[in-house]
DNA sequence: ATAGAGTACGTACCATAGTACAGAGTCAAG
DNA sequence: CTTGACTCTGTACTATGGTACGTACTCTAT
């Protein structure tokens, strides 16, 4: 199994995703299509290092569309323009977060109140949002 | 116009919606279809305190389907019932918040490797990615 | 030689929260 | 009494990241 030359299912199985997701990889122009023999496609180091680079800049909070144009980056010539989709992406983030902690936080005050009051009371929660 | 008797278009204009969204909730049964007069539906005071209630609902994180079961929660009865939504709901906006906050911070480090390298090394966010 | 597992390809479908649009009807102002 | 703005209904489409399925084909083991 490690010859360089797998199959799609023993490609997919070593980054734990499915056979599904990196056909659809490669309908995203993420990963490419390698030759086939007889029919059968497979897959090398290459495909391996690509597929490892997609899942971890997910990890990181990129999108497939920007994955996507990290790919194309060269590192020694596009350094700036990798710098500029972090940042953006770390800006999005953390006006994501910020909104979910506002969220949260709302939600947190209430249930409080919920638990302070009485069994018998007109519920907190479905009084805070009818004001 | 606070006659308590809106065309669509006005009462969506209340809440700062769009038409589309009013029809979206009905559609989902979040909102009542109220009796048209002459094919022109009239919406009042109920509607309105309903669709802010959505709103709100919607600002402390809620999807539309826990809404819907908001709603149809007795204030003085289903007591129980709200808390638990809200706890869970809590819980899950904790866990994408962590979740979160983890590409950020990946995210946040990967770019302050890449200000501190010269320009002219191999970039530090393509590189992290490839080991 | 044949069964069963896996693969290729194309298309449809999932959740979420809407948005867009076509075609027909209605209403108010000029 | 017609024009323009708005409404109603139904359907399709958007973004995001996949998942599922049917048909045909290939490869491997027995």
């Amino acid at each position: 199994m490690k010859k360089d030359s797998w199959t799609i299912g023993q490609f997919a199985k070593q980054v734990d995703v499915t056979v599904e997701t990196v056909r659809y990889y490669q309908r995203q122009g993420l990963l490419d299509i390698p030759e086939a023999s007889g029919g059968i496609r497979r897959y090398g180091m290459q495909d391996l290092r690509r597929l490892k680079f997609i899942r971890k800049a997910q990890e990181a909070g990129f999108t497939l569309r920007e994955i996507k144009e990290l790919i194309g980056l060269d590192s020694t010539q596009d350094h700036h323009r990798a710098y500029q989709l972090a940042m953006r992406r770390l800006h999005e983030l953390d006006a994501k977060i910020a909104e979910m902690q506002q969220a949260r936080d709302s939600l947190k005050r209430l249930a409080g109140n919920c638990a302070a009051g009485g069994e018998s009371k007109p519920c907190a929660i479905l009084a805070a949002f009818n004001v």
